[in-house]
This record gives structure tokens, C-alpha cells and sequence, in this order.
DNA sequence: TTTTGTGAATTGCTTCACAGCA
DNA sequence: TGCTGTGAAGCAATTCACAAAA
């Protein structure tokens, strides 16, 4: 990887996208495609796209375009998921279930393999969800053993150091939202993926992106009312 | 509202974080804020603040602050959400599901009135969810029953003029997805929440907001790999 | 003094224009 | 010719610096 100083996180974001259309042009065999193909489908220009990719080092071929399946192997080494990654979720609500059923995250490289919820009622509870996923060998299914059982907060530095977790997924409610980042950072997960609609403060060294259906379904709102005839 | 040419899409996400927070102060029965005061709880800072609510008129007291419930007024008749939005979903699985027993809706002044999905064997049952949030009335309660009958989408044109609907929600399989766009733009749809993996091609008076938790989790994938020691 | 509102400067991202390779 | 990669230019968003109001 060669001149990775500061790269732009919409790049980071667009890089996803750009592999999931990988993705969708391998299943049509296609082999080959070129930013201005890639950028129509997507709605992107093709010098961003290139520009992109440049932040990473050299893909394409002059002439050719892009090797499909050699982009998208170098696209997930980059974002890191050419390895599957372990995550663990804290809140095991009507949400939390839902993500655990989720077969979404097993297919892009993502295993939940451990829950906590502070419910005294619900510690040492099977959680149900997508254990018997496509992608599973005998590794993944013995630490899904631990997806079933449902542990207090407590437990999670130690699980964090024992699975070498980095992103942990927060599906608690607003009040108690904040009081959890704080223990997932000093646990010392290095990414919070917050379903709860508060802003997190957390130590510089944590990433946190925040998914807040009210904040979406507001600027839609917006767009319809100022927008149009 | 005074000067509204070209607004930066950023500054109207974060007028939802203001808003967010000034809730929270309601609730602490807070009389005034000041825009330093804000920044410090959002980590934004104060000038970031004034600007963007500067695009939308003077809604502060120079020496005092801004006024909350004052502010909060203001803002949300800025997101068009003074008033209760109808908003229609199409997709009636797990997610759909869970999307109409989501409380939190109702209580930013989102009603979902219409589910369509175009599996034959779902249309015309009911599909249970939070008919019974706190902000109903009259009017509202007899929405509702739209609600719990799932509809062909054959009928969203329909249901779309009668109803006033702009904004629609998009919960079925990549694809599925741009297929249901199509049919809420032509249905009069002006604003699409997509939780499709998929991008969408859509008029151009036609807002989209899209969540793809495989976006999220690799772009902190990346970031937990290339941040701190 | 505290705090807002805003033109000016700056930063950062995107687009342009073109050199280089197949 | 068709396509990538990239320095330069352009544009959009944020931050700075300060005038004006309570």
C-alpha cells in the first residue's frame, strides 16, 4: 500500500460501495471494468474513482481498466475485511436481535461472536440469531457457541482481549448509550458502530459512526419540502 | 426564513443533532443555551452552530444564547417535522417489521401509514407494530388501520395522492430495490429511505438516503486498523 | 462581558486537463 | 484509441477574526 497520508474518509465510504458493485458485476462474470463503466452505475465520476483508488496505490491497467476479481481482493485487504472480522454487540433489545439474525454481516466478512446486555433477566440466555450462516467452518461455529450466550457488561474486556475484537456494536437505549461507550473504550474495542440516537464521547483513538433513523428521516423531510416544484 | 440559497447538506444533518440535544435540555428544563454550550455537548464547535443556523434566519439573543423551546420550534418547522409526516414502507420482512414496531418514529413526528410488500401471501393480512405509540389522536388512530393491512404496490399510487405521502421507506432485498424505486418515484414518492446494499438511480427531484450496515462496519474496519498505536 | 452573526481566510474535497502506457 | 494516474485548478465547507447587540 503506498501513499496512505490522510486519505479522505469519503473515499473510505465510496470504497464500499465500489466493492459491493464488484461484487455484483463478478456474479455476472463480468472480468474487466473500467471507472467510467464502474462510476454509470453508480452514480460517481470516474476520475473520483480513480482518484480514490490512487490514495491506495496502483490498480488499474491503461487500457484495460480493472481487473475485477484482483480490485476487489485489494479493496477488502484495504478496508480489512480479507480477514473476518469479530464484533461484539452490546444490547440484546428488540434491535439487537434483529442485527444477530442479520445475514448480511457474515457475507461481507463480520461475526458477531459475543453479546452483553446489563438485564439481569437476560445474562446466561440463549440469544437466537443467523449462527448456521453460508460461510461457516469449525472455527466460526465454536465461537458462535459464545453468539448464544448472552454476558454481563463486565465480561467484555476480557472478551475483547481473549478474541482480539476491535468493533463493537451498541444497540442500547439513548440514556444508557454513553455509559457503555465508555466501557467498550476502556474494554478496548477500537470502533463503535452506534445505534443509539446520542452523540458518543469517546477517546481519540475510537472510531464511531452512528446510524440515527431520526437524523436520516429529518433531512429527508428537509429534501422533500425544499426540492422540486 | 430568510436566506436559503444553497444550503450545505452537512449543516442540515447536524440541525438533527441540534435538535437532539435540545430535547435533551428540555427535558432538564434548560431555559437557554449558547452555541458554545452545544458545541461542547455535540463536539462541534460554536461557530460551526451559528453558521448553519444562520442559513435559515437569526434565531439567537446576543449576550443570552439561543432560547430552547424557542430554537426547538424553529428547527423542526426548518426539518418540516412542526408537523406529523405519513411516510409509507414497502418491504414487510424481519426489518420492515421491526421498522413498523419502532417506536421512535411517532415520537420525531414520523407516522408509517401504508406497508406494501408483493409477496401474494402477505397482502391483506395485518402486520403488527406500534399503533399504540404516545402522540396519537383521533385522526392518527384511524391511520392506523391502513397500517396493519399490508397492500400490493400496485396500490401506492393510490395511497400516495390520498394520503399526502412524500417520504418512503425501501426494506427489501438488493434485488428488489431499484425495481421499488421506480415504482415510489412514479407513484409520487419525493424522499427514499433505502436500507437496500444497493445504489439507487432515481429522478433527480427524488431525495435518497441510504443505511448499509456493510458500509458502516467497513469503513470502521478501516479506520480501527489505521488509527492510534 | 458574554454571545451572536458574518465577511475573509483557510482547509479539504472534487473536477479539470493532460501525461503516460497498452 | 482507450484507459489509468496525477499535478493544477476550482469549489464547497469549515474556521478565523471581529463588528454589533444585550
Amino acid at each position: 500500500m503506498a501513499k496512505m497520508d490522510h486519505v479522505p474518509l469519503p473515499a473510505v465510504r465510496r470504497l464500499s460501495i465500489y466493492l459491493r458493485q464488484l461484487e455484483c458485476l463478478q456474479a455476472a462474470d463480468r472480468q474487466t471494468v473500467s471507472s467510467k463503466a464502474l462510476g454509470a452505475a453508480l452514480g460517481i465520476s470516474d476520475v473520483q474513482i480513480r482518484k480514490d483508488l490512487a490514495y491506495f496505490g496502483q490498480f488499474g491497467h491503461p487500457g484495460v481498466g480493472y481487473r475485477v476479481p484482483e480490485l476487489m481482493r485489494r479493496v477488502r485487504r484495504i478496508l480489512g475485511t480479507d480477514r473476518t472480522s469479530k464484533v461484539l454487540l452490546v444490547g440484546a433489545g428488540n434491535l439487537g436481535r434483529a442485527l444477530v439474525a442479520f445475514r448480511g454481516f457474515a457475507e461481507k466478512g463480520f461475526e458477531i461472536v459475543a453479546v452483553f446486555d446489563s438485564n439481569p433477566d437476560k445474562i446466561g440466555r440463549a440469544i437466537d440469531g443467523a449462527v448456521n450462516g453460508p460461510r461457516q467452518d469449525a472455527k466460526v461455529r465454536d465461537l458462535s457457541s459464545h453468539q448464544r450466550t448472552i454476558q454481563h457488561p463486565s465480561q467484555m474486556a476480557a472478551a475483547v482481549r481473549a478474541g482480539d475484537i476491535r468493533i463493537g456494536i451498541l444497540a442500547v437505549p439513548a440514556e444508557a448509550a454513553q455509559g457503555v461507550a465508555n466501557e467498550m473504550a476502556s474494554a478496548g474495542i477500537r470502533a463503535v458502530l452506534n445505534f443509539a440516537p446520542a452523540t458518543l464521547q469517546v477517546p481519540e483513538h475510537v472510531a464511531v459512526a452512528s446510524v440515527d433513523l431520526a437524523v436520516h428521516l429529518e433531512q429527508l423531510s428537509f429534501q422533500a419540502s425544499y426540492t422540486g416544484p
